[in-house]
DNA sequence: AATATTAGTGGGTCCGCACCCACTGTAGGG
DNA sequence: CCCTACAGTGGGTGCGGACCCACTAATATT
């Protein structure tokens, strides 16, 4: 593709493909917080297909992986405000994707679970995040992917969370 | 601090250490995305305690790896919007960090140089954004840190960046 | 019974990031 | 000389995420 020659313009300083500083590049914190965002957002566009956001992904899962919670323990384990919380299984149980039922023992709590098509929404969800996955690390073969979700575990797992996000 | 024993009240679900799903946290997709959004978070942080923001550091450091470039020549290379960098080159120029001078034959162009006081920060915010990295990679040793480094910028590499940030 | 505490809700705010438009000065091409 | 194109600037918008407060209903405490 390349037509013309180098022909070093002498004080033309980028021209071809503008490369990223060193400086930055050799930081992990960087490359992390560069690609992190990057997939977060292609994460996000494709949930947004759906009508959803990160945060009803990340509900379901809970509920799906540790069955139904106290609104306050989504809460606690997600690290959202309760106020957020609120909102997110407002829309959930609008879609019919979560069932809110009063707690009968304690009728201030609201208990949320999973349906069904919850279930199939999430395994649909969890297709779509895989689809980025594949397409964000393309350039890992599988034995590379598996160190990198080895190590990054191990990162997160040593984070102090200290506020919410999902 | 636990005063009382451990009594499992049967249905009562979480309780102790509120743990994220297992669906989530397969996702390397999530991993990245919740990592680099902590990284960039403390790494924000700790730019803000001189006053700075993650691009003020990105244009420092593409003036320091690559010399003076046309104000537009570091739009395109940091993929930031045209008026964004015009007052981030604003700000950095206020406080001494570059220089702006129109240049003499196209006096369209501003050139913008790093000075020494620009360096010398630089520098100053690299060792601050490894001692984040430190931080945030406590987890892993040596080899493990050059590992998940070089799969990043592999990772990194092969996005094809569509839009700015930094 | 009176009071304090807790779960959930419904508003609304603040902030940062990306984006866009209208405008000025300069350059280049007919 | 005129008109188009381009570099840079200033101002302003829209969105999403985190956060917060005031309030109700229910429960626990004394």
């Amino acid at each position: 593709m390349a037509t013309e020659p180098p022909l070093p313009d002498l004080d033309r300083v980028p021209a071809p493909t503008p490369a990223l500083p060193p400086t930055l590049l050799d930081l992990s914190t960087f490359l992390l917080a560069r690609i992190g965002r990057t997939a977060r957002g292609r994460l996000a566009e494709r949930l947004a297909e759906r009508g959803l956001r990160l945060w009803d992904m990340a509900v379901l899962a809970a509920l799906a992986d540790f069955g139904p919670h106290a609104q306050r323990d989504l809460v606690q384990r997600l690290g959202v405000d309760p106020s957020d919380m609120a909102k997110v299984a407002d829309q959930l149980a609008a879609a019919g994707y979560v069932e809110r039922t009063r707690d009968q023992v304690d009728r201030r709590r609201v208990s949320v679970a999973v349906t069904d098509t919850g279930r199939a929404l999430l395994a649909e969800l969890d297709a779509r995040a895989r689809a980025v996955q594949d397409e964000v690390l393309a350039p890992l073969d599988e034995r590379e992917r598996q160190v990198l979700q080895e190590l990054l575990l191990r990162v997160h797992q040593g984070l102090g969370e200290r506020r919410g996000s999902v």
